[in-house]
DNA sequence: AATGAAAACTAATCAGC
DNA sequence: GCTGATTAGTTTTCATT
């Protein structure tokens, strides 16, 4: 991965629709050898999908929170992630170190959605208890900072 | 916002490079009134963009941490999060009830960075304490999860 | 709001370097 | 690994309904 990988790289995190040949203007390549690069980023795993980011409130999702959960103390790690995995309301997880295990970021229609989501935690096989914070309003999300210089990948 | 709109909306985050016209087949309408409801769409603020999603190990970004941050009594919470936006490693931040008034998610190359940006974070203006928690392992991130039936926007 | 047709542009493939 | 040429497909514009 080189400077223009990372150009190219940059680029598509700021604008996923960005054309093959735009580009190609932009790091000064032809067509097929920005598509190249491309096509190896992704196979690479480097790249790995594209998404249209939208509003959560318009789409009828008015209700955020960060969910800590702590484990009962025979539940295995990987078993439990397993489970998460099937509540789709569960938009991040991430395994953590401290007090809490997982964190989550769920999202629901209102309060009451989250009360669900909240009631189908706590069943869940392995999970000891939970830890729910409302979020109050979003700054930002998923924002698209600098790369740095030393990648290597 | 009918029942085409959100399924364009939900291709679309599946599969933010999904073509026009590969997307006009999946509703059933010609190309250009798929444009047309896109175009729409951005211009509501439904849609808000477009990304590429990308490996951050592979970027360089090897370190992922969970902020919680802790305001002084005096601290306007908007000055807060202005000053917050200059910290490009901020990927996420939320405003959240309880202890903490901001949740952060950072990315740094590694321990090092992380430490530069807490410390930042802790000579930041407004910020009286912050509570770091590492992320070990992240399962899934911006997973797309099933729309509500009943949007309204 | 949607359509079909035309023009402009872009993507994909491939031979050659 | 890049280029330029070719072909196929896509986007854009617009007159029409």
């Amino acid at each position: 991965m080189d400077a223009v990988d990372r150009q190219l790289i940059q680029a598509l995190r700021e604008n996923g629709r960005a054309s093959y040949a735009e580009l190609g203007r932009l790091v000064g390549l032809s067509g097929p050898s920005v598509t190249d690069r491309i096509n190896r980023l992704e196979a690479a795993g480097v790249i790995t999908g594209y998404r249209a980011t939208v509003d959560a409130a318009s789409l009828g999702l008015g209700v955020t929170a960060l969910i800590g959960l702590q484990l009962s103390d025979a539940a295995d790690h990987e078993d439990v992630a397993q489970r998460l995995r099937d509540l789709a309301e569960i938009e991040d997880c991430w395994f953590i170190a401290g007090d809490d295990s997982y964190m989550l970021k769920v999202r629901a229609s209102n309060v009451d959605g989250l009360e669900r989501t909240v009631r189908r935690l706590s069943l869940t096989k392995g999970v000891a208890r939970t830890r729910s914070t409302i979020v109050l309003s979003t700054k930002w999300e998923n924002r698209v900072g600098e790369l740095p210089e030393d990648a290597e990948a």
